[in-house]
Order: structure tokens, then sequence, then C-alpha cells
DNA sequence: ATTGATTTGTTCGTATGTATT
DNA sequence: TAATACATACGAACAAATCAA
């Protein structure tokens, strides 16, 4: 998965789907670390500014949370709507 | 040497050539170890993220290597080019 | 075997300046 | 003007490995 700078959506909520997407597909479990911001600069060749956007809008989404100096983490499941039929 | 914060040139690069002028001058030989992280945050008063950069940027160019926990030491001599007359 | 100092590795937090749209 | 994005730089904390006493 790659960002496109040249799209309607800005790259910082590009990448959060990207990372969201992962997180719904099990990828990444609850309470499991999600990946650091120099990776994601890495992984997306952005700055770090704009992954550390990404994961303000993930925590404001309620998607993960932050703990200083060690990481973001997929949150808990909040209250699953039930699966439908 | 001092590093100039208001060059042009970034002060992790600037670092990096002082370094380097040392390695030139003979006075850090191949193999041998190059000044520590926290010993050029104190000489150059800089953080250590910018020191790390300057290590990062020598490895680059393929001055120096770095073994974790070690330190990072000056490269062997690729392939001397002649000393000119 | 233990402790303490040293060193690199890694993470998030913050700020400034610049460029583009 | 405001939002987006990049580059640079400092700060703080913790981990892990190495080494010497």
């Amino acid at each position: 998965m790659t960002v496109d700078h040249d799209a309607d959506v800005p790259v910082y909520q590009q990448i959060a789907h990207i990372i969201k997407a992962r997180i719904d597909a099990g990828q990444i479990a609850p309470r499991r670390r999600i990946p650091s911001e120099s990776t994601m600069v890495q992984e997306f060749g952005v700055a770090r500014v704009t992954a550390r956007r990404a994961v303000a809008y993930m925590r404001q989404q309620g998607w993960v949370y932050t703990v200083p100096q060690r990481g973001t983490f997929v949150s808990e499941p909040e209250d699953e709507e039930p699966a439908g039929s």
C-alpha cells in the first residue's frame, strides 16, 4: 500500500486508513502495537510530522491509544455492533 | 571546531565533515572508534538525535561502520586512489 | 554471579522554518 | 489565510548489549 500525494484525501488520512484496514483485517490485534512513526516514515516515504498526524487522527477516531516512549496500540473493541443476520 | 546553526549546511552534516576531516588527517585510523554519540553531544553542544544523524550520514557515505553496543569505527580504506606524483 | 558505566537502538513529544496549494 | 507537508533540531525516556570491576 502506498500513498497518493495528488489525491483529494490528505496523505495523513490515507495512512490512517491503511493502518485501520490492517486492524480490521486482524493483522494487528487489540493491545498490539501499530507501526512506529519512523516505520511509517520509511514505509510510506513521508515526513515524520505526517506520520504523527496519521496517528493523531487514528487516536481521534478512537482506533488506537498512545503510550509515550512506548508506542501506539490498537484500542480494545468498544462494544461490537452485533454481526448482522 | 564548532558548529554553525545559521549555516546553509545542516548541523549534522557539519559534524560529519568535521569527524571526516579528522579521519583524513590520520587522527583516527581505520578500525579505530570515532567519538561516541554522547561525546559528540558534549563536544558540539547538540542533541543526541543530531549526533546520531551525523553518524548515520557518515555511514551512508561509507566512511564508518557501526557495531551495536560497541561503537562506530572508521571504515577500511576501500581501494586507495594512488597518491599523485 | 552482580553491579555499574558506557554505548547504540528506539520510541514519542515539541518547536521552528519553509514550500505548496 | 489556512491546511498540508517536508526538513531540521532539541528533549526525554526506556531498552538492550557490552565491558570492566
